[in-house]
DNA sequence: CCAAAAGTGTTGGGACTACACCCATGA
DNA sequence: TCATGGGTGTAGTCCCAACACTTTTGG
C-alpha cells in the first residue's frame, strides 16, 4: 500500500455561499456563470481546484475571497461529492463548503476574474451544471437543519440587528411564520443577546433596539451543557 | 482551467467503525495494527484509496466489508479530511465515514488481508495514526449527536430486541442513565417500535418483550414532517 | 425462595402556543 | 394625522422529569 502507485481523482472545492437580502425578504446564493466547456454558459457553484499546500478550509475560503472580497465570513465543510461521472472530464472529486454572508453591507464585485457572479433567489434557481444542484440541495437542508439548534443565524445578518431582523432571518431559512411575542421572549431568554445603546435610524416608524450577539457568552455557556435552539 | 494540469492529491477513505459490546456495556471501535511504514506497529482507523471506478461511498462499504464482512450496516460520510501534512509520504486527502454494526452477532475475522483487528473500548483508545485521532473524535461527536434526533440506536441492536437493550444503548452513547419509565413511554409513544410474538430467551429472569423497528414507518411519518426525537 | 430484570402511573412544574392592543416615529 | 413596524402579558395546554413497587422467571 505506497502512496503514489494509486492513480488519483482530481480534487475540488465548491462552495455555496448564502446571502440574505432584507429588502427582498429572500435568501440568495451567488453563482458564476461559467465561461468554459463543459456547461458553458450555464450557472454553477463557484468553486476550484485545491492547491497541494494548502488546507481544505484554506481552499475554500480561497474561493470565498475571490468571488465575494470577505474574509472572514462563517463557513463550514458541508459533504464530499465523489460520483465517477459528476464532471465529463474525469474523475472529479469535490469537497463542498457553505457560507453565510451578509449581503447588504456588501456590494459583491463581479468576481476576480472577471467571470459573471450574480445572487440568484433560492426559490428560483436556474439549471445548474455538474451536481451543482444536489450540492446546492444539500446546503439548504443542512442549513435548515442547523439553524435551529445552532446559533448561525447572526451569520446572516450585519453586526447590529433588530429582533425583527432576527426574527426574519428565521422565517426566510424555516420558510415559516414565527410568532412575533414568542420569538422574542425565547431568543432573550437565553441572555446571548447583549442590547445596544443606539438604536434603528432612518426607518419610517418607531425606531427599534439594536443588538449583537455575544459570541463569548456562548462559547461559555455551550462548554457547561447549554444548547441553543429555536 | 483544465482538469488535468494540476497535481493531485491522493484520495482515500477512512472507516470509524462502531460496534457495541452488550455484555460489557460499552462501545467499541474497530481498530487494525498498521504492518508497513509509517506508523508501523501502531493502531489506525481501516481505510484504503479510493478506486477510480468507485463513488466514496462505494469505496467505505469496501473497506468495511472487507473488515468485518458486513455488506449492509448503516454507513455515512463523516467529514473530510485533507490537511497538507496528515500523511508524512504526501498530500493525502481522506474521506472519513463512520458506520454503526452489531458486535455481537458478528465475530469479525481477522480481516481479509491477514492484518491484525481489534476492537478496542472507545474509552480506552490506544494511540492513533496519522490524524486518526482527530477522525475518531470527530465521529464519536457525530454519533452522539446525531443519535439523539435520528433513529440510528437500532443500527447497533439485532433486528430483535428488549426495550432495555435500546435504553442501554442510549445511556452507553449519551453517557448518562435514563429513566426507564420515561425512555419507555417516550420512544413507545412515537410508535415505530413493532411489539414481536416472541420474547428473550435462556434469561434468568422474566423475559422481556422483544421489538423492532419500523423503518417504513419512519420512512413515511418522516416524510410527514415527523421528527423522531430522544 | 432468592436474585435479577421487566413492567407499570401519577403528579408538579416549566415551556410552548395562541392571541390583541398601545407606542413611537418619520413622512 | 396617518402608516408602519416596535414593543409588551396572560392563560391554557402539553410535555417532561421525578419517583417506587409488583411481577415474572431461572437457578
Amino acid at each position: 500500500m505506497y502512496v503514489y502507485k494509486y492513480p488519483r481523482p482530481a480534487l475540488t472545492v465548491d462552495c455555496v455561499i448564502f446571502g440574505l437580502s432584507e429588502n427582498e425578504n429572500a435568501l440568495k446564493v451567488l453563482l458564476i456563470e461559467r465561461a468554459d466547456e463543459p456547461f458553458k454558459g450555464m450557472w454553477a457553484l463557484p468553486g476550484g481546484f485545491v492547491n497541494m499546500e494548502e488546507t481544505l478550509d484554506q481552499a475554500a475560503r480561497r474561493e470565498l475571497e475571490e468571488e465575494t472580497g470577505l474574509k472572514n465570513a462563517f463557513i463550514e465543510q458541508l459533504y464530499t461529492f465523489g460520483d465517477p461521472d459528476r464532471d465529463p472530464r474525469g474523475r472529479v472529486v469535490s469537497v463542498a463548503y457553505y457560507a453565510l454572508v451578509n449581503l447588504s453591507q456588501h456590494s459583491i464585485s463581479a468576481g476576480s476574474d472577471a467571470r459573471r457572479a450574480e445572487w440568484h433567489l433560492v426559490t428560483q434557481l436556474p439549471p445548474l451544471a455538474f451536481d451543482h444542484h444536489l450540492i446546492f440541495c444539500t446546503a439548504l437542508k443542512r442549513l435548515q437543519g442547523k439553524v435551529r439548534y445552532q446559533p448561525i443565524g447572526f451569520e446572516l445578518l450585519p453586526e447590529k440587528f433588530a429582533l425583527s431582523q432576527l426574527q426574519r432571518v428565521y422565517e426566510i431559512i424555516l420558510g415559516k411564520e414565527l410568532d412575533k411575542r414568542n420569538f422574542r421572549k425565547k431568543i432573550l431568554s437565553m441572555g446571548l443577546l447583549v442590547e445596544l445603546p443606539e438604536r434603528q435610524k432612518g426607518v419610517p416608524h418607531r425606531a427599534a433596539k439594536l443588538y449583537r450577539f455575544d459570541k463569548e457568552k456562548y462559547r461559555q455557556l455551550e462548554s457547561e451543557g447549554f444548547m441553543f435552539e429555536i
